[in-house]
DNA sequence: TCAATATCTGAACGCGCGTTCATTTCAACC
DNA sequence: GGTTGAAATGAACGCGCGTTCAGATATTGA
């Protein structure tokens, strides 16, 4: 039966997912326990099973909202017909979501190897996913002559490996604006595809 | 006193480091026990303890002794002196370094956040200095005017993102040769610093 | 108001953890 | 062959883990 807005999963639930985000982002799965979970929540350890079957799940449901909402954002996006201008799109739409996310993006590429078999299938499907986007507008833009990437998949790895680093060293209020930094890294980006 | 060669503990300390690396960088710091660690050696946990004072000490050594590695096989290379030379013997070196060590580079940057502060502080000391390294290059390509980059900082933050990316995905034997990726890279380098 | 239901507590379960240490094994030397 | 000392064992320590569940508590709907 549907609960009415308000009562108290409607607001727990949440809750767990923010504390687990935090705290794993910054100390890793293996190393947090469900009662560190719990208590950043302000319940028992008991209580996280009401949420969730087990913490592997806790993990692999994270990874998978943040992956699924990567791909329906990159999808929302206004797209450029041309490939220099999707190539631009998706270098400032990926550096941007990412900095909004720093917590499900580090979890997301750091955690894979704490996933179930099975659940790591998924994930990884849904990465590929996402590089498979970015390939695309390389192979377009090869194409058409705007680029020259000799191996799409190859170029694409790079270009999101570079994107990706910005997370690891870029803080708010830094030496660099988040503007400078996405003009840079935009201007790296089109060079190295050669355009 | 000096142990003699062939004697025991010669034997038995490698074996524990390269057992450590292994497990380490197949599930994580926190995830390995160590009574697995000296079921791979094939002794008692408590052996360990002849060869490492505790578990966060042998994680610290393992990322000391790799990043110094990678310092010291740097000042090893022959440097050409323009600007554009040691770029591209940085890309090469960096690529080959880090693919004959896949678990010692996967380590080094996946486990800083379970080393202790003062030995987090260690360790970020020689990853600046090897990144200083490329700053170094890059900074001078720019005096040169062999280069483009307008922060340099960024830029070898950026390179060495898009080089430590080859890690994730190359697999020995597969769609393409290590020579092939290093004239790939080193491309993309180049066009990305703007020469 | 009262029963039904959702939510949470608090104690307990077996287990494996990092680490210590008295004891045992065993190779090297005189 | 006996002595020495390094190397390794194996049992033990207290502790925190993920998970379960009977019972308490709070909220809802009639």
């Amino acid at each position: 039966m549907a609960r009415k807005s308000g009562s108290h999963s409607d607001i727990t639930g949440p809750r767990i997912r923010a504390a687990a985000e935090r705290l794993i982002a910054r100390q890793g799965f293996a190393a947090v326990s469900m009662r560190q979970i719990a208590a950043e929540v302000g319940v028992q350890a008991g209580a996280l099973y009401l949420y969730t079957p087990d913490k592997q799940t806790l993990l692999f449901d994270l990874m998978r909202e943040h992956m699924e909402g990567v791909l329906a954002a990159w999808e929302a996006v206004d797209k450029p017909a041309d490939p220099l201008g999707r190539l631009q799109a998706f270098t400032l739409f990926h550096i941007r979501y990412h900095l909004d996310r720093p917590d499900a993006v580090f979890i997301s590429y750091m955690e894979l190897r704490n996933l179930d078999p099975g659940n790591y299938e998924i994930i990884a499907g849904l990465r590929g996913a996402y590089e498979d986007a970015l390939e695309d507008i390389l192979r377009q833009g090869g194409e058409t002559g705007d680029f020259r990437v000799p191996d799409v998949s190859l170029a694409a790895k790079a270009v999101i490996a570079m994107l990706n680093g910005v997370n690891t060293w870029y803080r708010e209020g830094g030496r660099l604006s988040r503007d400078r930094v996405e003009r840079i890294y935009w201007n790296m980006v089109r060079r190295a595809v050669g355009a």
